[in-house]
DNA sequence: CTAGTATCTTGTCAATGCCTAGATTGCGCT
DNA sequence: AGCGCAATCTAGGCATTGACAAGATACTAG
C-alpha cells in the first residue's frame, strides 16, 4: 500500500513477511517456498534471500517477530488466569507466529534479534509467576504447560470436536477454574 | 536383521519406517526425504513409495502407529495424574511419534487405518475423564491440554532451563499437584 | 554529480517428490 | 513341476525448490 510500484519494491522485507504468515496460517512452516513467496511479492525468486539469508532466517524473523507480539499482548496482568487466556488469544490471533516460536529446529537459535525478543517475553512470564506457589518454576511450567498445551491443540484442530461452538478463550478460562477439582479427586 | 541382504528386502516397509523414526527424532519431520530414507535402507529412491504412496502416507503410518502405542501406554488407570505422567513418558519415549500424531497438515487425515488408531486413544481418555468434575469435556480438555502442553514444551527444549536435571515425568507429576494451589489464587 | 551501497535480477546446480515404464522375485493354482 | 500373476523393487525423467554467484539497477551520502 505505501507503495505499490516502487522499484525496489519499497518494503519487500515488509511484504515477504506477511506473504510468509499467511502460508503458514493456511498450511503450515513445511509449506512456506521462498520462491513462491517472491511471486507473491512480484520480485524475482532470489529476491528474499537477500532479506533473510535463507528458508532458516526468514523464520527466524516470524519467531522474533511473534516474540515481540507476545510481550504485548500479555501486558502486565498478575492474574494467571488473564495471563492463560491472553496467552491463547495470542494464539488464535497470530497462529502463525504462533506455530513457529516454539520449534528450534525450524530457527537460528543464535540470532541475536530472536535471543532479545525470546528473554523480553520469559521475564514477564516468570515475573508473573514469581509470587505464586513455593517453587516458582513449577508454578512456571504448571501456567505454560497449560496454555501452551490448550493453544497448540486449538490450533491444530484437535479440540474442534470439544468446543462446540463455544469461545475458545472463555472454554479456557473455565478449563483452567475446573482445574482444581480434577487435581483434587 | 531378519533378513540382511533378502532381496525385495524382506522388511522395507519397516526398515524405512524405522529409518524415518530416526530422522524425526533427530532433526523434526520437516527434514525427512523419502530418497534420504531408500538410501538408507540400501533400495532405489522409488522404492517406499510402493509402501506408502507419497511423504503424507509415510507419516500417517507413523502416526497410526503411535496412536496405537500410546493407547498401549496410557493403560487402563483411573488416576488422572498418573495417566498424565504415562502420556509424558510416552512422548519422551516415543519422540517422532509424537511429534507427527497432532499435526493435520502433514497427514493424510481421511486414512482408515489412522483413523481407527485415533479412535481408540481418544475413546481411552475420554472413558479415564469422564467421571471427573461437571463437565467432561472440560475435564478432557483440562487434563489433555496440561500434559500435551508439558510433552510439547519439552521436546522442543522448552523446559530445558527449568527442569535442573530433574526427571521429567516426576516434575510433571509434582506440577499437577501444585496445579490447585495455583489456580487458586 | 560521483562513488558506494543496498536492493534486486538472472543464471546455474544439486536435491527432492512424484510419475511412468519396466525388471525381478515370490506365490498360488492347476 | 511349471505357469501365470501380483507384489516388490529399479531406472529414468520432469517440475520445483533452496542456495549460491555474478551482474544490473536504484538510492544516498558527500
Amino acid at each position: 500500500m505505501t507503495a505499490e510500484r516502487a522499484y525496489h519494491h519499497g518494503d519487500l522485507r515488509r511484504a515477504v513477511l506477511t506473504a510468509a504468515l499467511d502460508v503458514i496460517a493456511a498450511e503450515g512452516p513445511a509449506a512456506l517456498s521462498l520462491r513462491d513467496l517472491a511471486r507473491r511479492a512480484g520480485v524475482s525468486h532470489a529476491a528474499p534471500a537477500h532479506h533473510f539469508g535463507d528458508r532458516a532466517g526468514l523464520l527466524t524473523a516470524v519467531a522474533a517477530e511473534g516474540h515481540a507480539l507476545l510481550s504485548d499482548a500479555l501486558g502486565e496482568s498478575e492474574d494467571l488466569r488473564d495471563l492463560g487466556v491472553r496467552y491463547v488469544r495470542f494464539a488464535r490471533e497470530h497462529p502463525a507466529h504462533f506455530q513457529v516460536m516454539f520449534r528450534p529446529e525450524l530457527l537460528r537459535m543464535d540470532d541475536s534479534g530472536l535471543l532479545a525478543a525470546r528473554e523480553r517475553t520469559g521475564d514477564l512470564l516468570r515475573r508473573a509467576v514469581a509470587d505464586h506457589g513455593d517453587d516458582p518454576a513449577l508454578g512456571f511450567m504448571a501456567a505454560w504447560s497449560m496454555a501452551h498445551g490448550f493453544a497448540t491443540l486449538l490450533l491444530s484442530h484437535n479440540l474442534d470436536g470439544l468446543l462446540e461452538g463455544r469461545e475458545p478463550e472463555e472454554v479456557f478460562r473455565a478449563l483452567a477454574q475446573e482445574m482444581p477439582r480434577l487435581a483434587g479427586d
